[in-house]
DNA sequence: AACCGGCTCAACCGCACAGTT
DNA sequence: TAACTGTGCGGTTGAGCCGGT
């Protein structure tokens, strides 16, 4: 059996909204919130489909959205980013207040991915061209790391995030590695700090937990980090490895 | 002024997935 | 457990804009 249709085709106006569409529908958000998109066409008087509301709201209308030019800072970070997280931009938004996933992706395809391939970098494996490790990641080969720096993440923001890597290091884990880690690598720096999208961050919304967790080999350098966030009841887990300051990311957990 | 091609970005589409029944 | 619902994500599209000829 076939997935129904998120809405109802007919009588649905499509493309462009108009300003008294957009009015209609921050008038209903500001009165009874974010949510409910699939009824909120009807309750809000409005011939457009429940996604399309949502879309616009989240990319166009919501207040604490930024717009205007990328600064360099911005550039640089979001270039970082999809080193770490690949295609997901939604993950990349998250660090970026006032930015949106979609704002993001076009922005990366028309101009950062240009810019990249003008400087000689496959904006997918953020290696040069012609790099025989490119397209590669077995975490097994050694490979230089890219010639920019992986961002540091920033320590725990929230007592509530500084207490889930408080626990997360005395529980065991599925991929919590044996022994000790810090003192052999000192120098690794391995706090994460997950930004929630800020607009889907309801109050239930929090990070489940986070596991910081270091393989370490003194002679490949390796080290495993996993993740799971919970927010807007959206879990989602990531595995990433490290080879050498080489984040690439291998797979879910 | 008219045409054309490239670019931008808002919006759509299909799908995945978690939650609910 | 299966079917269904609601939501969010990433890829893609196409209307409109702009500069060049």
């Amino acid at each position: 059996m076939g997935r129904s249709p998120c809405c109802e085709k007919v009588n649905t106006n499509k493309g462009a909204w108009t300003k008294e569409e957009d009015d209609r529908l921050i008038a209903h958000i500001r009165a009874h919130g974010e949510g409910g998109w699939r009824s909120l066409p009807k309750a809000a008087g409005l011939l457009r489909c429940g996604k399309s509301c949502r879309l616009r709201w989240i990319n166009y209308l919501r207040p604490d959205l930024k717009r205007g030019n990328f600064s360099q800072e911005e550039d640089e970070l979001i270039i970082k980013l999809h080193s770490l997280l690949g295609n997901k931009w939604s993950l990349i938004a998250g660090r970026l207040p006032g930015r949106t996933d979609n704002e993001i992706k076009n922005y990366w395809n028309t101009h950062i991915k240009r810019k990249m391939l003008s400087k000689g970098v496959d904006p997918q494996t953020h290696r040069p061209l012609g790099d025989p490790y490119n397209g590669c990641n077995n975490a097994s080969i050694s490979r230089p790391a890219p010639d920019y720096e992986i961002p540091a993440f920033e320590n725990p923001r929230t007592p509530e995030i500084a207490d889930f890597f408080q626990y997360n290091r005395s529980e065991s884990s599925p991929i919590e590695p044996a022994g000790s880690k810090d003192e052999e690598h000192p120098d690794l720096n391995l706090d994460l700090c997950i930004s929630l999208p800020s607009h889907s961050t309801p109050a239930a919304s929090r990070v489940s937990s986070v596991v910081r967790t270091v393989d370490s080999n003194p002679n490949s350098l390796a080290c495993n980090i996993g993740l799971r966030v919970n927010y807007g009841g959206y879990c989602e887990s990531r595995y990433f490895e490290q080879n050498v300051g080489d984040f690439s990311h291998s797979g879910l957990v």
